[in-house]
DNA sequence: TTGTACGCGTTATCAC
DNA sequence: GTGATAACGCGTACAA
């Protein structure tokens, strides 16, 4: 009832005195899994006593014993790319429910911070890591090989399978978005991919080019260019470089959202009207494209259950450590809206 | 060099071994307070032993020593609310400089929530509490008002001034908002208010009444609706409702971004032209609102600096306890983009 | 079933 | 200037 005063914090000593009980007692008494040992009064008298002070056991020095922290390091590139705050959000609902707390930091892509991160979070005794970086140049983030941490990655896989991982199924994705325009009639479709080293902008590419060749159609290497990041400069840099080639493109597969708002920018500049010259498909669909000029088609993935999914298997592998990473791929979904259309044939009449 | 391997943590002691002195030593040596106090050959050889090693000290150990954690809980409504990523950077960056770990929940603007995550952050022992989160009713969220930790308001203060907080001039604001609108012609101009119980939404309500009184306009209460959340559904709610009026209203200030999207959403339902026929201000300057059709006039707040400000003064107070109170007031600035236009006289002419 | 004693890694307070 | 020792709060062998 009356709760102790918050400024003093109430340890299991004072627990065990108001008990009338060894602290070794109350501990048990206090843990579930070795509540069992004590007997069922004391345990009780126990529990009302740390009630009654409202007894918080404290983590630093329960971490300090186990060497768990109930703690969990998340990696991410940046917190302000639209991405990731839904994929956060999914982790930290998760995790919640267990009891866990996320560490997040953000590496900004930068190699050192990020193995400066890990070191850091290694220092809080976190008990896994959960990490959305996808670079594809090494295997995992520096310093993580070795380290027999459990680890989730998000967004990428290792090809041997060998960490639990939670991926959108970017091949299928673009595919959809190439069947999409194909559908409508379009023959000549760019694509301005991102950088070929993370693993998404690589998968999207490839993505593309099998979903031509399923198609009947070679992929002419003229209409595939690949930029340096998934930003809007680089798509504006890219379309422009594309536009200038006068190569008769009709539609553009944009590595992501970001770089197709790159494309809208070159279009306003030339005067081109989209989707009536050019229809433009995104990719991510970040938050309010659809209020965009034109609204963007674009290819939605399930960004919070990515994170909740991975959060998940992070869970999983604490529980049991020997338990087989899972590989969990999650559907995108084609959202047409007004970026694309038929295109027009040679005369400006419809084809 | 040669770092060790890093599954096996290197302690302290192994430091002390290596460097051929007493543990107790070595972390004099290694703490800059107390590093005088050890001999300046000495201190290197320790810091040497420390380099070669890899050696980080453990956060945990230490605050179980010192009763600090080093950690800072972060309380925000909703992760996913795009003004929010921005501030949580802010504070992210400023704190990691002090070597800080901000440990962030979402509220969902839930009471009962809200306290159960100031009792984990307790229970987790953080040195001190951000606080994004705010309701106006009472003065501090519950269970902190007693509390002696220390606490910074974001985008609140407190009427006694008697915790540091961070606000941007949502007076002002609204203020450059209405005067945009005045000068463009416009007399008959709307508020669609949010929630009065949130401090942003009652200061930016009465900001709105002030500006217009200091324009010499009495605003008429018909124009001025109050919603019950922040989200696009309400803007569109209290859009129609105010339409249905037919009070010949030729502009409205919007309590935020995503309440004028709500507008947008009636304009193109009811076929009004914007900002032709009538003109929409947001507040808070959302990521791609720029993109929108047309583009959205608004407030511009600098969301990360708020973060950062807010993080240093939580250092300042955790490094001195019984500093001032800061009462941080920041700059919003206007920015004119499509959504505004000079006001149409009856005739449907420009007047 | 419960109390005792020790240790986790670090820092603070003593002596020396 | 440095070493020894205790203590932070908790969990857990071990003894009782």
């Amino acid at each position: 009832m009356a709760n102790a005063d918050p400024g003093d914090r109430v340890t299991l000593k004072d627990v065990a005195r108001r008990a009338g009980v060894h602290p070794g007692t109350a501990s048990r008494a206090l843990n579930a899994e070795t509540r069992e040992l004590v007997n069922g009064e004391t345990a009780e008298r126990v529990l009302a006593a740390a009630e009654e002070l409202g007894y918080r056991p404290n983590p630093i020095a329960r971490g300090l014993k186990t060497s768990r922290s109930y703690t969990v390091g998340v990696l991410i590139p940046d917190l302000t790319n639209p991405l990731f705050p839904p994929i956060v959000r999914g982790i930290q609902d998760r995790l919640e429910e267990a009891a866990y707390t996320p560490l997040i930091v953000n590496t900004d892509n930068d190699p050192d911070r990020e193995r400066a991160d890990i070191e850091a979070m290694r220092a809080r005794q976190v008990d896994g890591l959960i990490t959305a970086t996808a670079r594809r140049d090494q295997g995992l983030p520096a310093g993580l090989e070795r380290l027999s941490l459990p680890v989730v990655l998000v967004n990428r896989r290792l090809e041997d399978g060998a960490r639990p991982s939670v991926v959108a199924d970017d091949r299928k994705g673009i595919g959809l978005a190439v069947e999409h325009l194909l559908s409508l009639g379009h023959r000549r479709i760019a694509h301005l991919a991102g950088p070929q080293e993370l693993s998404t902008g690589h998968l999207r590419h490839d993505g593309f080019i099998e979903a031509m060749r399923a198609a009947g159609i070679d992929p002419d290497p003229e209409l595939v260019l690949v930029g340096t990041a998934f930003i809007e400069s680089e798509g504006e840099r890219l379309c422009n470089e594309l536009l200038d080639r006068e190569l008769e493109v009709t539609a553009i597969v944009a590595g992501n959202d970001l770089m197709a708002v790159g494309c809208y920018d070159v279009f306003v500049e030339r005067g081109i009207d989209c989707p009536g010259e050019i229809s433009v498909v995104g990719y991510n669909d970040m938050p309010f494209v659809g209020w965009f000029s034109p609204p963007l088609t674009t290819v939605h993935l399930p960004h919070y259950e990515i994170g909740a999914r991975a959060a998940g298997l992070l869970l999983d592998q604490l529980r049991d450590p020997e338990i087989e990473p899972a590989q969990v791929l999650l559907e995108p979904e084609l959202v047409v809206r007004g970026s694309t259309a038929a295109p027009l044939a040679r005369d400006g009449q419809p084809a």
